[in-house]
RNA sequence: CGGGGUGUAGUGCAAUGGUAGCACGAGUCCUUUGGGAGGAUUUAGUCCGGGUUCGAGUCCCGGCACCCCGACCA
């Protein structure tokens, strides 16, 4: 993509009306637009970063036998009426509710139009397990949205739900999510802590949430620096100081982003909305459910919490919009400054073809420092110069985004080079 | 939902109750080109509704929005 056509530009300062490092750098690089407190559009930089994630979520619930779907927004009221929940709970409390055919909410979340569903397609033992999930927009009338995209009143999430002939099924396919979460969060670079938490209404059992430490964040977890165990504080009846029950280590307390959580919906559900099958012993039972959440927008913004410097943004390389940056850097007579924009276009086209995703800042009215401290806002992680200074030595310069060391590499050796680095 | 704060140009800021100004951005022209370049010129604004006053960005009342703290948070 040429940078001279994107319709976004860059602030040099921050908005006014946010604190949070995610909001602010995502505003700055024009990857969010803010439509109200907790409501953002997603610009082209940020819809790639949003794709990216959503499609790193969907390969490893794909590897763990998810069968995706999308699932309508508008719920009926009779649905939410079967678990009691249209006056209660969720429905109560963060439901955005209008009249459509009668009254309906904007689904926050989809235990019910999923159970339904799945109460006609289940018949016996032999239909499940089922893994069935969605990637899509959800609604909640957060009394108190904040801090960028980690706390939305509208936001992206991946909500798969798992449906099981017994308990220990369950149990079994429980274990698998958490490895698939694991290996998400490794993709997009963050360390989750895996933490203990309450039922919030849905079981008597803990969940399991996946906390990033991050300064900014909301929630607060007491955890062993060996991650031996974590503990949401709310329920933890541990302190920072005290020792870890597994290993002894001294406990401690952090602050942290809960950036997905999965939990045993146990028979809740399937009995409130009767999703029976029928069992090898000829019985009628109710399904066993599970519940696996994680915020895409969230991830996003935890990921900018995590990864930035007092430049700007610095995207892990598997999330970020583009692999490379290539920056042209016209100048001195206009001979020289002609090559260097020929060359450079050169090599957008060739890369361009070689399947490599970049950003080719093109623009002619900018000044060098312009470019590099857009670049350094943006954040792409692997930047390409072309300038008088490079072409003198038939090379161009590299550079990664959070080193400050640059290197000059010869034109020829260019693919050679990506290659290593595993850009195509 | 309770408490605190803030609403002025596209963005960020200023303006004792008395002509709304500065910087950035954007447009035009010239010069410039390795870390937000210089000059000339143009552009656009007081959150909404009432009130006080000769006169309101400024004071008063009401509303709305945004930020922060807390409560809440499948």
């Amino acid at each position: 993509m040429r940078q001279s056509k994107l319709f976004t530009k860059t602030k040099k300062q921050a908005p006014k009306d946010e604190k949070s490092i995610n909001a602010i750098l995502l505003e700055r690089a024009d990857f969010i637009y803010k439509e109200m407190a907790g409501v953002y559009s997603f610009l082209p930089l940020g819809l790639r970063v949003l794709k990216n994630i959503e499609e790193i979520v969907r390969e490893e619930m794909n590897k763990i036998s998810g069968q995706e779907i999308s699932m309508a927004v508008l719920q009926p009221k009779k649905l939410w009426q079967e678990t009691g929940r249209w006056s209660e709970g969720i429905g109560k409390s963060v439901m955005y509710k209008c009249e459509g055919n009668g009254k309906v909410g904007l689904g926050p979340t989809h235990e019910e139009m999923l159970t339904d569903i799945i109460r006609n397609y289940v018949q016996s033992f032999e239909d499940l397990p089922l893994y069935i999930y969605q990637i899509q927009t959800k609604f909640r009338k957060e009394a108190r949205a904040r801090s960028g995209l980690l706390r939305g009143r509208e936001f992206k999430m991946k909500d798969l739900y798992s449906f099981h002939s017994s308990e220990s099924d369950f149990k079994e396919y429980y274990e698998k999510s958490k490895k698939a979460y694991f290996q998400i969060f490794k993709r997009c670079d963050l360390k989750a802590i895996i933490t203990e938490a309450s039922g919030a209404g849905f079981t008597k059992e803990h969940t399991h949430e996946f906390q990033v430490i991050a300064k900014d964040g909301e929630d607060k977890i007491i955890y062993c620096p060996k991650l031996h165990f974590s503990q949401n504080k709310e329920i933890s009846k541990f302190k920072a100081g005290d020792k870890c029950p597994l290993c002894k280590k001294i406990l401690k307390q952090t602050k942290s982003i809960e950036a997905g959580n999965i939990f045993p919906l146990g028979i809740k559900y399937s009995k409130a909305m009767k999703a029976f099958f029928t069992d090898k012993d000829g019985k009628r039972k109710p399904i066993v459910m599970g519940c696996y959440g994680m915020g895409i927008s969230r991830v996003m913004g935890a990921i900018v919490e995590i990864h930035h410097d007092q430049k700007g943004i610095i995207w892990p390389s598997q999330v970020s919009p583009f692999e490379l940056h290539l920056i042209s850097l016209e100048g001195g007579d206009k001979k020289i400054s002609k090559k260097i924009k020929q060359i450079s276009e050169k090599l957008y086209k060739h890369l361009q073809n070689s399947g490599v995703e970049l950003l080719y800042d093109d623009r002619e009215d900018k000044s060098p420092g312009e470019k590099f401290v857009d670049a350094d806002l943006i954040g792409i992680p692997y930047r390409i110069v072309v300038s008088k200074r490079t072409l003198e030595k038939n090379s161009v310069e590299f550079k990664k985004r959070d080193k400050e060391k640059t290197k000059l590499v010869k034109i020829k050796e260019i693919d050679k080079f990506l290659k290593q680095l595993k850009i195509h």
